[in-house]
DNA sequence: CGCTTCGGACACTCAACGCA
DNA sequence: GCGTTGAGTGTCCGAAGCGT
């Protein structure tokens, strides 16, 4: 009984206390308390919170950890008398009894092949150390040569291979078309895969082809898996016994808990599944929504037998589908508070997960359950959790050969399709985690050939297919997910240099300016050709697709240029670059605010709002400290103001705060520059008159000239921002066309009600004679100013707070990529 | 004397098994 | 499918030992 002492999970269970200690009456063993555990069986389902509390009496169900331990009677208070007493915290045990070791015994057959396994492991052996005992049943097998695996870059690795290859775009070898010739020069690269009833299993080529043909008694008994599963359970079964000590991860121990009552009630299953497909799916394309609609469909009809694997899908679905709702959404459409609800189906999810056994896991279904659930759970909590579980995510899928093209090995398409959405939203995942935290994403892109999803809708494939179907020429369901990755690989070569030497850090590092440039106009056109052209902006998600990969590609012009990215912290650009930076920034504030706020892509804000655009937003600001005058700045203050009520609010409690700080600094420093500009064009002002602002002064002292930067400045009118007519504008459709940057133009979102407030004028495209209008305190270069500082502040924060391990640097972590 | 440790009795649960 | 069996699990009595 002892040894699952430490099985217990530590989750206190608040209930009335007691300060008085009682001695344990001396009672028969006979009398014992009637309440005694009316030990919750394993169907018992009750809230997380007070799980393990007896409802009528207030009183806990179960002995706490240090009675228990103490084989001494619990009065079963919180805290009980006996921790009272010593002063030591109280702990209860979750509800349900430890799970039961299985009383059959051992399988002779199972044996019988362990020992056989054990004869040639030992044989393998043999040549190693001469010293080993002689093996029972002796297998002569010759001594194998290992070679060291080599990295993957080749010799003649130039500038030149990491441009898209001319006939198909950027993609080259992800290209999903791929010449069948090379496919032969593939094989040698495979691992062996095993797919079967929604399970996979994965060993790489560096095992198999270090085998020698003696060895091939091992591959057939690994091969050989007539085993009943039901009855010995390999890895991933779900009553492994690996799989109960899972929970440790999610703090829970009873893993055999009923999750039944954490389901809504059946008629509402389907009001979860419809927010997902609407809110979720077009912008996470993972799930093939006919096939998994009707498995949601048909688990729903019988809650009490609902496969494990499936329980983690549906658990998640109500997760992602709330997480997606506003507070006012969830109570009218579900009838929850979100908050609730989102503790709620989270810690379901995470239940599911431990009694699926996901750490052994060799089903898909388990792994897109994850990936939705990190990526959803991105969206509320910023600590290390997503990007923790994110590396295990990747080990999961790679134990299931998610990473090579299921092509390859003779999967249906069906399965080769899941497989490769899987793959490459969990490669999002891995960059968007990777940046949060500040480190290096950990996929690498020699590290798989898993193509990309094909463009199609999902009525052009079902399970039962032979054939792969015809990609679309256009936009489908996939497009947007497909052009986020045809950019992400983009974003990697531009940004990513791998530690130590080698090719492709020297070649990073090489990549001058234009090179990077001509990367980003080869991407341009690759997406365009492919994709955008193809897009009608009246389609809510068409218009998502073209802004995003509009909004991408301005950003990655920005990082091009962005003092982060510059040995001389942007010292030596010219002064249209910073123009044009400067105005860009702007650009790309206002479209990231767009898509959050824009009602017909408002139900997608869950995802997009993830997303802050520290980069321009800091490189703004450090232009405000600078630019205090004109129809330009004016603008550039309003965007700002409305970002740092906005995503301010949502991010200082959190890590990405740490850049917050600084950068309040620096808005306060902008802020008084501005303000000395403005009463000095009170005094004297560039026409001889007043000027129209003048009588806008009400400039009270107070908070702004304090610099204070936990002061409030929400309240401050900026007396430039009320009567210009520019600052009443919104992003307009073509409003980088006056910079020459070589992407295509943003497009007005399919309700144009937002863009017909500004008249149809294009305030926004300026005539580039209107710089001259914006005033510099200073004439020589001193547009950096603040941007050093903001460094120094955020350096200190990372030193101070939370390890970071790269931060802001030249090869652009800091920056946040779709 | 107060307190802790721990062997072991007892109650309860449920997987395995036999039987109809 | 159902009843029985018995091993696994949880609780806590009470003897033994230790410290003050």
């Amino acid at each position: 009984m002892a040894q699952f002492d430490d099985d217990f999970s530590t989750s206190p269970v608040e209930t009335n206390s007691s300060g008085t200690f009682a001695m344990p009456t001396t009672t028969p063993n006979s009398s014992r308390e009637p309440s005694d555990p009316p030990t919750t069986n394993g169907k018992q389902s009750t809230p997380p919170a007070n799980c393990a509390a007896n409802a009528s009496s207030g009183l806990n169900a179960r002995s706490c950890t240090t009675c228990r331990k103490r084989k001494v009677k619990c009065d079963k208070r919180h805290p009980c008398s006996n921790c009272n007493r010593a002063a030591i915290e109280c702990i209860f045990p979750g509800p349900g009894r430890a799970p039961r070791r299985s009383r059959k015994p051992p399988d002779t057959e199972l044996l019988a092949r362990l020992r056989r396994l054990e004869g040639v492991v030992q044989s393998l052996g043999k040549g190693i150390d001469e010293e080993t005992e002689p093996v029972n049943e002796p297998v002569e097998v010759p001594k194998v040569e290992y070679e060291p695996v080599q990295p993957s870059a080749p010799d003649n690795f130039k500038v030149e291979d990491i441009r898209p290859p001319k006939n198909c775009g950027m993609i080259g070898r992800y290209e999903p078309n791929r010449a069948d010739g090379e496919t032969g020069s593939m094989t040698k690269e495979f691992g062996r895969l095993k797919v079967e009833n929604g399970k996979s299993r994965y060993v790489s080529n560096k095992f198999w082809n270090s085998m020698s043909e003696e060895v091939a008694e091992m591959r057939d008994i690994l091969d050989d898996d007539t085993e009943d599963e039901d009855d010995y359970p390999s890895p991933g079964s779900a009553s492994s016994a690996s799989a109960n000590h899972q929970s440790f991860i999610f703090s829970f121990s009873s893993t055999i808990l009923s999750l039944r009552n954490f389901h809504p009630p059946p008629a509402q299953i389907p009001t979860y599944w419809a927010i997902f497909k609407t809110n979720v799916d077009p912008v996470i394309k993972l799930l093939h929504i006919p096939h998994h609609g009707k498995m949601i469909s048909q688990a729903s009809l019988d809650l009490d037998h609902v496969s494990k694997p499936t329980e983690v899908l549906m658990f998640t679905i109500y997760f992602a589908a709330v997480t997606t709702l506003s507070n006012d959404d969830c109570i009218v459409q579900l009838g929850l508070e979100k908050p609730a609800a989102l503790r709620k189906y989270r810690f379901a999810v995470e239940q599911a997960l431990a009694r699926a056994g996901f750490l052994n896991t060799q089903e898909l279904l388990v792994l897109q359950s994850v990936l939705l659930f990190l990526t959803c759970v991105r969206r509320s909590d910023d600590t290390r959790y997503v990007w923790t579980l994110t590396g295990l995510l990747i080990r999961l899928a790679q134990g299931l050969g998610i990473h090579r093209d299921g092509q390859q090995f003779g999967l249906s398409p069906f399965e080769t399709e899941m497989r490769r959405r899987l793959w490459w939203q969990i490669s999002s995942l891995d960059t968007r985690a990777s940046e949060d935290q500040g480190t290096d994403p950990s996929i690498a892109e020699q590290s798989f050939d898993t193509k990309f999803p094909l463009n199609i809708n999902d009525e052009d494939i079902d399970p039962g297919m032979k054939d792969m179907p015809t990609e679309h020429e256009g936009a489908t369901e996939m497009t947007f997910d497909l052009i986020r990755y045809s950019m992400g690989i983009t974003v990697r070569r531009l940004s990513y240099a791998p530690p130590g030497e080698g090719h492709c850090r020297t070649m990073n590092a090489s990549l001058s300016i234009e090179d990077k440039e001509h990367m980003i106009e080869d991407l341009h056109q690759y997406l365009e050709k492919k994709y955008l052209s193809h897009c009608d902006m009246n389609v809510p998600l068409h218009w998502v697709a073209a802004t995003v990969a509009r909004l991408i590609l301005a950003k990655m012009w920005l990082v091009v240029h962005h003092p982060f990215s510059r040995s001389d912290a942007g010292a030596g650009l010219p002064q249209e670059t910073k123009d044009r930076l400067f105005r860009t920034s702007i650009e790309v504030i206002e479209f990231s605010r767009l898509l959050e706020t824009e009602k017909t892509t408002l139900r997608w804000g869950w995802l997009f709002r993830t997303y802050v655009q520290w980069h321009a937003i800091a490189f703004v600001i450090s232009q405000l400290c600078t630019r205090t005058i004109g129809p330009e700045v004016d603008k550039a203050w309003m965007v700002i103001e409305v970002v740092f009520d906005d995503w301010g609010g949502t991010v200082t409690s959190n890590q990405r705060g740490m850049l917050w700080k600084p950068l309040r600094k620096l808005m306060v420093k902008a802020r008084a520059e501005r303000l000395k500009a403005l009463e000095k064009q009170a005094r004297f002002p560039l026409d001889g008159s007043l000027g129209p602002t003048t009588s806008l002064f009400n400039l009270t002292p107070g908070p702004m000239s304090t610099g204070d930067p936990s002061l409030d400045y929400s309240t401050f009118e900026m007396p430039g921002l009320v009567t210009d007519p520019v600052s009443a504008s919104t992003p307009d459709s073509n409003s980088l066309s006056g910079l020459q940057l070589p992407f295509v133009p943003f497009a007005q979102p399919p309700s144009t009600d937002i863009m017909n407030a500004t008249n149809g004028t294009d305030q926004w495209n300026l005539d580039p004679s209107v710089f001259s209008q914006d005033r510099l305190i200073e004439e020589n270069d001193m547009s950096w100013t603040g941007w050093d500082d903001m460094i120094k502040d955020y350096q200190m924060e990372t030193e101070n707070g939370q390890s970071h391990p790269t931060g802001p640097q030249q090869d652009g972590n800091l920056m946040s990529w779709w």
